[in-house]
RNA sequence: GGCCAGGUAGCUCAGUUGGUAGAGCAGCGGACUGAAAAUCCGCGUGUCGGUGGUUCGAUUCCGCCCCUGGCCA
C-alpha cells in the first residue's frame, strides 16, 4: 500500500480505491463501507451525470441510501462536470467526512480525476466556451496543425509536448495561454497537491488476467443492453437540448447508442463498438496505472487483506 | 447437375499490366493539468482457399478440386 504517512499529525487518512473499469471497485468499496465507518467519494467523469444510470453502470438508489455515496447525480447532462470542478467538490466532501468522525473512500477510475487529487492541479482559468468556440471555427478552416504552430509562439514547451492534431489539448492551452497572458507550460509547474498532509492509502484493484476482463465488460454490456440501456439513451437523446458534443453524451456507450439512434449505423454494430469502446476505456485506465508509480499490482483476494488490516489499524489508532 | 460472382490480416475489403501485398476497424504499447468514459501518438509476415501446369519467377495466367453466395435446372 502506499502509506504516505505525513508530517501533518492531525490529519485523518484518505483512501483511494482505484482500477480499470470492471475490475470490481464498486463491490469492493461496498463491502468496505458495510464493515468500517467509511463514506464514498466516487471519482468518476461519467457518474457525476444525473439520468446516465444504467451506461454508467451507476450504483442503486437503494445502496446510496443505506451507504453515503458522495460527487455521484450532481450535475446535469447538458452541463460540463471538469477536473477542476471535481478537485474542488471532492476536498470539501473529504473536510465534510472527516469533520463527522469518519473516514472517506475514493472509488473510481477517472485517472485524471485521481492524478489531480494526488499531484494536484495548477490553478489555471476556467474554460471560456466563447473562446473555445471561435478556436474551433479557425481549426475548421485552417487546421489543427496551424493553431499548434501559433501555439508554438506563445509557449514552445507546451507545442513540444502536444501533437498537432491533438485539437483538445492545443484548445486548451491556448486558451490558458489567451486568457491569462501566460504560457500554460509555466502555470502548470507552479502545481501542488490538495492532498498533502493527508496519509493517503492507496489500492489499485488490477485484474490478473486481461482476456477475462474482455469477457466480462461484454456479458456487461449485453447485461446493460437487457436492462435497457437503448431506452435510458433514447430518453436523454428525445430531450432535445443534448448532442452527441456534449461530454455526457461521449461516455463510453451512450456515444455509439446515440449514433445508432441517428442512423450510423444499426444496434449490433453499435453494441460492438460499445464493447470495444469499453475494453479501450479498460486499456488506457491500465496505461495509467502503470505509469503511476505507487500502483502496486494485486489481485482482489490479496487486496481485502491488506486493506482490512489498514483500515482496523488506523481506525483503532484515531479511536473511531 | 449447369452458369455466374467470390475465397487476400481477427473482421470488412483494396491491390499486384507476373518480381511473395495495404487500408479501415479490432487488437497491442504509449502520452495525458478545468471535455478525460475525452483527446492524441506509435505498432501490419499474412500457407493471398488447395493442388498441378506454364514461367527464371505464380497470390496474379491456365487446368482440376474444395468452400461460400446468387441465378438456372
Amino acid at each position: 500500500m502506499g502509506n504516505a504517512r505525513s508530517p501533518h499529525p492531525g490529519a485523518l487518512p484518505v483512501y483511494v480505491l482505484t482500477g480499470p473499469t470492471g475490475a470490481g471497485k464498486t463491490e469492493e468499496a461496498v463491502r468496505l463501507a458495510e464493515r468500517f465507518p467509511l463514506e464514498i467519494v466516487s471519482v468518476d467523469s461519467a457518474l457525476v451525470y444525473r439520468g446516465l444510470d444504467i451506461g454508467t453502470a451507476k450504483p442503486a438508489r437503494e445502496l446510496r441510501a443505506r451507504i453515503p455515496h458522495h460527487l455521484i447525480d450532481v450535475c446535469d447532462p447538458a452541463e460540463t462536470y471538469s477536473a477542476g470542478r471535481f478537485v474542488t467538490d471532492a476536498m470539501a466532501h473529504i473536510a465534510a467526512i472527516h469533520s463527522r468522525r469518519r473516514l472517506p473512500l475514493l472509488v473510481g477510475g477517472t485517472m485524471l480525476y485521481l492524478r489531480a487529487l494526488l499531484h494536484g492541479l495548477a490553478a489555471l482559468p476556467l474554460a471560456t466556451p466563447e473562446l473555445r468556440a471561435e478556436l474551433d471555427a479557425r481549426a475548421l478552416r485552417e487546421g489543427w496543425p496551424a493553431l499548434h504552430a501559433e501555439l508554438s509562439r506563445y509557449d514552445p514547451e507546451a507545442a513540444a509536448r502536444i501533437a498537432p492534431n491533438d485539437a483538445q489539448r492545443i484548445q486548451r492551452a491556448l486558451e490558458v495561454c489567451l486568457t491569462s497572458g501566460q504560457p500554460i507550460s509555466k502555470l502548470q509547474r507552479e502545481t501542488v497537491s490538495p492532498l498533502a498532509g493527508y496519509p493517503v492509502r492507496y489500492t489499485a484493484l488490477v485484474p490478473a488476467d486481461k482476456a477475462q476482463l474482455h469477457e466480462r465488460l461484454g456479458q456487461r454490456f449485453a447485461a446493460m443492453m437487457e436492462a435497457g440501456f437503448l431506452e435510458e439513451v433514447r430518453g436523454l437523446y428525445l430531450r432535445g437540448d443534448l448532442t452527441s458534443r456534449h461530454s455526457s453524451m461521449r461516455a463510453v456507450g451512450y456515444r455509439q447508442l446515440w449514433a445508432h439512434l441517428q442512423g450510423e449505423y444499426d444496434l449490433t454494430e453499435a453494441v460492438r463498438r460499445g464493447i470495444a469502446a469499453t475494453r479501450q476505456l479498460a486499456k488506457r485506465q491500465l496505461t495509467w496505472l502503470r505509469s503511476e508509480g505507487r500502483s502496486q499490482w494485486m489481485i482482489p483476494a490479496h487486496a481485502r487483506l491488506s486493506w482490512n488490516k489498514d483500515i482496523s489499524q488506523d481506525l483503532a489508532e484515531l479511536g473511531l
